[in-house]
DNA sequence: TGTACATCAGTGAACGCGCGTTCACTGATGTAC
DNA sequence: TGTACATCAGTGAACGCGCGTTCACTGATGTAC
């Protein structure tokens, strides 16, 4: 089994061996900004993009549904802060909350291989009786985020309906992730513009007026 | 490379070989109700479940490709006339629209591996450097209903909002897309219960007074 | 009526590929005595 | 100060599996003469 090797990469110094686990990581990020689809994600393709020897992954991850998991984790704090960044710029609650989930769905188009692992890529470790811990699941804080937007455009009454917050932030959610998720398996479909699309959704859901 | 037969099939008498291409459909069609997930439905395993050679497969489909392109062709048809029967029960524009809001979300629920097929599954055939007919999409009927249930909401007067009925049309589809695909892909998620999660959602994006 | 032949509905072995995982190993670097 | 040893950071060959596709074939059934 001969890989093909990129650049003979030297080893790391002693008590830097966990540095190999970055690179790993670095190196799934790289297969996936590429290909644009998590199914090219396996743990051969991933040692080769960094240059070693497949057996060299069990170093630091104990099988390949670990190494998945790691990777997703890494992908929803990246998220996390793009959308917060997007945020942050506006003062009304409304336009926060607005630009806030125009920002996932971007990070969703642009980054479509990571935004997939986050979301559709089959993890066993996440499968039936396995425990769930919501609070511990790394995608909670996105939606957390979404539910204290709602609950601040409710407050200020800058929206019109009322409603179960954590249901109408469930909504949004899924609704989003359906806007771009098909967006992304069925690219070649007549579909209205991104943001046009986001706007009507959000504003109509949460009950926000018109721009 | 001995393959399981299951019960010594024998072969259809002159004339019918095109009986096979259904059996064919039928396995695939098991394959799906079975596993939940579109990834199991391989050239091989299909025609293990059928009892066939995999070579035989190819005295009816040019290619992998063609054989999952029509089973999606298949279950478009399923998903339309169910959605149909659904619509059919209601006098009301609005309680219509809902009830086949709610057919298309139960088919996926019920139905995982089938749906996926339909909008997740990766299609060669429908990627970039193909011609792309919305016509002749085989579910361009389904959205096609879902915008004339929207119109008749609106020229009925149950509807509040206005707005391009395309684009409503499309987000209700997004966003339905969105609560099913979600749940499936993550089910152990704390998910609301699907038909409040959908009434809410299609009530708001088209705008209808509550029930 | 008998038989040669064409057609039809498949089969079976083999190919090369990528996959996850196992096992025994290598070779540089630090440390104890 | 010299050296034996332990540790660390990896490697390389091999395993069995399922996959899509190719090729040459088989054997029953109908048909023309």
């Amino acid at each position: 089994m001969t890989e093909v090797r990129a650049g003979e990469r030297r080893r790391n110094p002693r008590g830097q061996g966990s540095r190999l686990r970055t690179e790993i990581l670095d190196a799934a990020s790289q297969i996936l900004a590429d290909a644009g689809a998590p199914q090219r994600l396996s743990l051969r393709s991933v040692a080769r993009r960094a240059g070693i020897a497949a057996t060299s992954v069990y170093l630091h991850f104990a099988d390949v549904n670990e190494l998945t998991a790691a990777v997703a984790e890494r992908y929803f704090g990246e998220l996390g802060r793009t959308i917060a960044r997007a945020r942050r710029a506006h003062d009304d609650p409304g336009l926060a909350l607005l630009a806030g989930c125009k920002a996932y769905c971007r990070y969703a188009t642009r980054n479509p291989g990571h935004y997939r692992v986050l979301f559709e890529l089959e993890r066993p470790d996440l499968g039936p009786n396995r425990p769930y811990n919501l609070e511990q699941s790394a995608g909670a804080g996105v939606l957390k985020a979404l539910v204290e937007d709602i609950e601040r455009c409710q407050s200020s009454r800058v929206t019109a309906a009322e409603g179960d917050v954590r249901v109408v932030a469930v909504s949004v959610w899924t609704s989003l992730h359906g806007i771009v998720s098909l967006r992304l398996s069925r690219p070649r479909f007549p579909w209205p513009p991104l943001d046009q699309l986001v706007d009507v959704t959000v504003r109509r859901l949460v009950g926000l007026h018109d721009a």
